[in-house]
DNA sequence: GGTAACAGGACTTGACAAGTCTTTTGCTGC
DNA sequence: GCAGCAAAAGACTTGTCAAGTCCTGTTACC
């Protein structure tokens, strides 16, 4: 349960290398998956998913490639793992009040509400800087 | 990410069902199945497993059917949600110290193991009692 | 305008979730 | 001991989604 899929391992993987790159340097997407052993291909929608939730800014053409959009510090692996796995929601019923349709008092509800709250809470603690290897 | 499957959900209803019972009475895997709204076929798997893990006692025959194996404080939602969904890990590189194969110094390791450990504690402090109707 | 790079869409493959069906095993009560 | 009840076990089906691949488009530089 609760697994991180090979997606969210590979984007953490990716970005952690853009991190512990000198700033404002650009990198290829040839160059990060070759460093970080991801098929190309499929890192290249994992950093679509970064350029569109506005974490990375992409550049096209000679001299292109990926920059992180801030600071390594601003920047949590909370944002990085929901940008490419979606919201964390340990259970549909979390989410919408009405959504748990089985009772009127689902007792489990505040349990998962609890455990969606400290995960959150703890990948939101932690940033790129933290991660990068330099 | 994170989602707890169809059959953890059914997991929880069903063994809430039997907790919500008087103490002693046994429960036939029909009248639970259509209490809980659950496909019969499916619940006799998933009971199955928490009869394997020990958590409830299976009568065979005339009069059997399924009874808690403990008393509802004594068994936690860890307990009923590990029993189906096998343990709990955020990323495959949580338990062994040796299958984080990329990095020897792997920056996440200890940021899945705090989730892993937060979400353990959490669900280990729930028991069927105070998830229990009545 | 040609080449370098990312963007986007369609497609493939395999695994696993979510069930169903059938047979076997064990228990109880006559 | 046999009839019938109820769970155990295994084989099978179906659908969805993860994990990629491939091809075409779009944008930027020189």
């Amino acid at each position: 349960m609760m697994e991180l899929t090979r997606k969210g391992d590979y984007a953490i993987r990716g970005i952690v290398y853009l991190a512990s790159q000198p700033p404002n340097k650009i990198s290829l997407l040839s160059e990060i998956a070759a460093a970080v052993d991801v098929p190309q291909t499929f890192l290249a929608k994992i950093f679509q998913q970064f350029s569109k939730t506005g974490i990375v800014k992409s550049f096209r053409g000679t001299g292109g490639g990926f920059l992180l959009a801030g600071p390594p510090e601003e920047i949590t692996l909370l944002q990085v793992v929901e940008a490419v796995e979606g919201p964390i929601l340990p259970n549909r019923c979390v989410l919408k009040a009405g959504e748990c349709e089985r009772d009127v008092s689902c007792t489990v509800h505040p349990v998962w509400h609890q455990v969606q709250q400290k995960v959150r809470g703890i990948l939101a603690n932690i940033t790129l800087k933290d991660l990068a290897t330099n």
